[in-house]
DNA sequence: TATAATTTTTAGACAAAACTAAATATAACT
DNA sequence: AGTTATATTTAGTTTTGTCTAAAAATTATA
């Protein structure tokens, strides 16, 4: 049995490790998890010993199948819970995080089976997110943002890249919910904002901060 | 904030203060938590230095209010994710008990109000123990078990005195589940064993051992 | 290729929550 | 009341996960 900051430590490995080649560095997961380097180092030795990593000094970090294993399995509970959160219990997209970052590390099989089939089994999450299904395999969606479009295209938002509270805020109060669909209806060359339509009518402006954090299914 | 370990103090100094007039008693706390005294002292100093406990040395402990509120929002949490589990989630009476140990300690007013009307607002849990309302009140059953029973009284089961595992599957093999009718057909003088039907038909016979820990609300 | 800057690791310390063993209080019994 | 038994507390360790400060390794730069 992991405590949940083991848990965290290869949550924090897994996501990173998805990010960039190579081995996952020891500040990176610092920073990750909000907390000092030399912290990180021993609980890297511990999980090492533990064989859920593979370590050399200096060398950063990568996760073994089991590690991975553990990894996707509370990753596909966080998801699931916040599918729950949201669609059950009325929870807003942005206020899921939190709890869900405490309800993944219940670890039951039967639960996590039965939370999937209770809520029919969902592919995505309430941000877009693929849920990994009970094999481990995540389907994750193409890399397109809204800031890859020219004008007159289309698309549909299925994602988001970044979870912070104000973007997600932001995105609802601009329907930019998942599903909606977006009509880029001008660009600007100079700082490459957009002007767009939602859902046919709607207009509304979006800088390019926000615009490559939204990930969309092009349309034609 | 409290830690997993002081909640688990809390809630086990609650339900064994109902038991007893007066202080309880470190040994007493020790065995429901499978621990030793000493680890007991230590955390009840704990508890008394963030007034959650009154405690004299030798003297037993006792909760405070707000201790108190701590303990019965546990509770709170803990049955209605009994029910969830159970009703929702389709696990049996007898599985639920260790996940809610681990789910009743996520700390979310929002989760436990919105999990209650998700849930219709349950009265009691899957076995029959009442579930205190948002300000901590509880509706205690009134303490009258099968054992109380005479020749050709009835009563409706409406909960248990005793949670062990081996307990509630021999209730549910014996279809002595929430809500079933009983009546007596027969008490022996010399062990207290019964002769019953269940549900109009079914006949069973029930040591005093079980019947004493089945709670029922008589019947006419 | 030296030297400087950065990253990573080591060493030593701390707080939380548990333990064992020993000491002290209280309770029970002649 | 005095003695034994039991309950409780104290003292000293251990483990987990963290920290700071210092040392060592790696990378960048001049």
């Amino acid at each position: 049995m992991n405590s949940f900051t083991e848990e965290n430590y290869l949550k924090a490995i897994f996501k990173l490790g998805n990010k960039t080649e190579g081995g996952v560095s020891t500040n990176s997961i610092a920073e990750a998890l909000d907390t000092k380097a030399s912290s990180v180092t021993d609980m890297i030795k511990k999980l090492s010993d533990k064989k859920l990593v593979n370590y050399k000094k200096y060398q950063g970090v990568t996760l073994t199948n089991t590690g991975k294993k553990i990894a996707v399995s509370i990753i596909r509970n966080h998801r699931l819970w916040e599918v729950f959160l949201v669609e059950k219990l009325n929870f807003k997209w942005d206020e899921v995080h939190d709890l869900a970052e405490d309800l993944e590390h219940i670890k039951s099989d039967k639960l996590t089976d039965q939370l999937d089939s209770f809520l029919e089994f969902p592919k995505y999450d309430p941000h877009g997110d693929p849920i990994p299904d009970k094999d481990g395999n995540i389907h994750q969606h193409q890399n397109i943002t809204l800031a890859d479009l020219n004008k007159n295209e289309k698309g549909i938002v299925v994602g988001v890249k970044e979870h912070s509270k104000s973007y997600l805020n932001y995105l609802e109060s601009t329907n930019l919910v998942l599903g909606a669909e977006i009509k880029v209806t001008a660009v600007v060359d100079f700082d490459k904002s957009m002007s767009i339509t939602v859902n046919g009518t709607a207009k509304a402006n979006i800088s390019y901060q926000a615009s490559k954090n939204l990930i969309i299914k092009k349309e034609n």
